[in-house]
DNA sequence: CAAGCACTTTACGTTAACGTCAACGTCGTC
DNA sequence: GACGACGTTGACGTTAACGTAAAGTGCTTG
């Protein structure tokens, strides 16, 4: 089991097989629109573990999950290695020491400074953006009045 | 004058020399905690153009401004390219054709879409953090109590 | 059973964004 | 006038994150 499950069944339902649903490598790569090689990629750098039937790969919904959290961290300019870090600590954390879950908790914060800086960033862009796309109306309806 | 200007002298000034101060390229890379090698790349990506008195390189608060949006368009995952067409075609403006307005315009809107989904990402992401944060301190706790 | 399709490994190639190093010019100053 | 701090131009090196091509495995479908 590894880092949240979004659509967890909701709570009470027995021992049912929950989501005995299982992806090839080249579905996974259709629904989130990158190359098989990405994914294999991933797994080599450690961001990933599927399970093997034989020679090819097996991913559940516990390997979708990782995968898109990884995908969402990368567009937040998270590089693989520190995405990885979090997923390892995460995996270790329930036999984890103090130390270890410590510096879990350091990382997060920094993170969270991180997307901090992020939101302010963003804001700020936008503005420039609101700027720079009036000034161009502007400057287009001169032009169309000539 | 370029990319518009937040510290711009509030309105009613005549024509006093506004701000006319200028920066060594040693001088930025330490106010923005990069190399100077860094800032020549930039330059040489067409980023920048500053002012030479010599062989040396004489930034003004033009120069100053771009720096600053191309290192926070960095921040938020924009390739030098993209910036930099962007850097271009506000350059362009005051003479430009309106296909290449229409064009801008049309840039902006993708970036705009870009920064939403960033904000979605980055919520989204808070949560997850959350989520650990939670589980790593409730491990923690049971550990202190043994 | 041959063809085709999806999957596999191995290995070399590529791009962006700089780092690093050499070799040199130009100041101020001790 | 030597020295150190800062600047300059090449030119080659490096890293992350894949792309791409070759060569093979395994299934199922006409």
């Amino acid at each position: 089991m590894s880092i949240s499950e979004p659509e967890a069944t909701t709570a009470v339902n027995g021992s049912l097989p929950r989501q005995r649903r299982t992806y090839s490598i080249g579905e996974l790569a259709r629904m989130f629109e990158v190359t098989p090689r990405t994914i294999r990629f991933y797994e080599q750098e450690g961001l990933l573990a599927p399970e093997r039937r034989g020679q090819t790969r097996i991913y559940h919904e516990k390997d979708r999950v990782r995968l898109k959290l990884t995908l969402r961290g990368k567009r937040l300019g998270f590089s693989l290695a520190e995405i990885r870090e979090v997923i390892e600590m995460y995996d270790a954390m329930p036999d984890g020491n103090a130390r270890q879950l410590k510096r879990l908790l350091e990382i997060l914060a920094d993170k969270r400074t991180n997307m901090e800086r992020q939101l302010e960033d963003i804001r700020l862009m936008q503005r420039e953006l609101d700027d720079v796309e009036l000034r161009a109306r502007d400057v287009l309806e001169r032009l169309d009045q000539a």
